[in-house]
DNA sequence: ATTATATTTCTAGTATTATCGAAATGTCAA
DNA sequence: TTGACATTTCGATAATACTAGAAATATAAT
């Protein structure tokens, strides 16, 4: 009774490729990995920033094209802003690939 | 004793970024995906642009661009061009992705 | 009210990517 | 060895993305 369901719509595909896209990016994946590796309370934007170590236009810009396609969150304490990973969206899209990838390979 | 070993290199994360920028496209994320649906022999580029609908010269160049980071194989038979998808490749990818996402998320 | 902190938005220069027609390459068949 | 077929490479244009300084916004503390 372990059965998911695909629904398979047009932008299905398109909605997977634009956060593909997005962790498709060198600064970006490693934003997520910190991200994701820091756990479930999310990690200030400035925390980010000592860790990755770049220019804050450029860290809000990448930040900002993960939250578009809802792979981070973001949710305000006073001051600081937490980056949250968000695994549903990661999920799908590792659920995508794997449907691909499983159904010849035996993976 | 399933133990996978991680190595994780500077230029894991690379990668692993590199593929997934690849994969992050919808026509050639459309083009993998028929390609892992239609099994271990291959698809020839020519039916492959029967089934996506693109013009030969672009089709050409976004799979040589998966081929340059080994999610694609081409193998030639005589005339014909065949492109086998390299489950070991996406398999990293996927493996990655769910390294990150299963550490806090429980998934 | 003023200042400090945290982060974003604006703006603009640079770089990379996508697209596709035309020409070139490799392969077979007659 | 000419012609057809399958696909790539070339070349040029258009579109998108990356980067980062400077200005703007939001919040808190004094």
């Amino acid at each position: 009774m372990k059965q998911v369901r695909v629904i398979e719509t047009e932008d299905q595909l398109e909605t997977i490729a634009a956060r593909l896209s997005e962790l498709g990016h060198p600064t970006r994946l490693a934003i997520y990995k910190h991200l994701v590796k820091s756990g479930i309370k999310g990690v200030a934007v400035g925390d980010i920033q000592k860790e990755i170590g770049i220019p804050g236009s450029t860290l809000s810009h990448h930040i900002a094209k993960m939250v578009k396609v809802n792979l981070i969150k973001q949710v305000r304490e006073s001051r600081t802003l937490y980056c949250l990973p968000q695994y549903d969206a990661l999920l799908e899209v590792v659920n995508f690939l794997q449907d691909e990838c499983c159904v010849n390979s035996g993976c």
